[in-house]
DNA sequence: CCTTGAACCTCTAGTCGCTAGAGACATTAT
DNA sequence: ATAATGTCTCTAGCGACTAGAGGTTCAAGG
């Protein structure tokens, strides 16, 4: 049985956030002590770090309710929590694939300032300005 | 002089944001008509164009103030604006960084369930209980 | 046993960059 | 003249927290 400071120590999830998870339903209200402190078992704990681990990993809330409910339910529960993943990997890498355009973009943007010989004009704020000079679909 | 929903048809700024962007200050307030409707001519067309290509890029709202400054007092703009574009890069390519970690693990954590022969256990749900199985600094 | 100080409680509001809706007024086309 | 569309302001909501106020409870030392 430990409080929600020690939770937040082992978890590494702020205090706080504990209590927002617990508001949206991602974890269930724990006992309370007589003065309504919250009091954490074993069971607590494995949970906040599941979701943690799922957080890191960029799920959503609404997403990672559905991974629990699927725990809690284990027939069938291995096809659903595999397209919640696979979800979650295609949404990473169309992140990955926009962020390499504008790393693209941006190299482009900031070298045209880095020589000495460079126009009047800021290479930044007219590749900003002026949209054709842009090599980038948008 | 054209009307918010021209600007927004040319610009692709919904409605609505262009307003917001008046209100925290990226735009300036432009003319009204008699019955109070803002009036764009192509100044505003341009400063629109401009924070639409940068918002496209992924620079904050206060960044893109930052430029529109530097744009508006030309005398050493260049490297600041360049110092600004410059963290925008490697924040981007953080983000990057990040994300293949995600997509490592979302892969090998979907690539998991994907055999027949599986054990009985999900390994999505499993991978994300127990953090000993994760192959990813965190 | 009592006091201190840290940890805990609830509640509200703020963050970012919009987006949606209500209810009223303006403009434009027929 | 009327109808349809566009525009106005204002407020509230999104996700996932974070910060702060103001009050209560717990654990340890004297």
């Amino acid at each position: 049985m430990f409080s929600i400071g020690e939770l937040s120590r082992r978890t590494k999830v702020k205090v706080p956030t504990i209590r927002y998870y617990e508001t949206v339903g991602l974890l269930t209200a724990p006992e309370r002590t007589e003065g309504n402190q919250r009091r954490y078992d074993r069971a607590g704990l494995q949970r906040l770090s599941f979701i943690r681990h799922a957080r890191d990993l960029g799920f959503s809330i609404e997403a990672i309710s559905s991974l629990i409910e699927l725990q809690d339910h284990p027939d069938r529960s291995c096809q659903a929590a595999t397209d919640i993943a696979a979800a979650q990997l295609s949404d990473v890498r169309a992140k990955i694939r926009r962020l390499r355009a504008l790393e693209k973009e941006l190299l482009r943007i900031t070298k045209g300032c880095d020589g000495e010989g460079v126009s009047e004009d800021c290479y930044v704020l007219t590749s900003l300005a002026d949209h054709e000079l842009c090599e980038w679909e948008h």
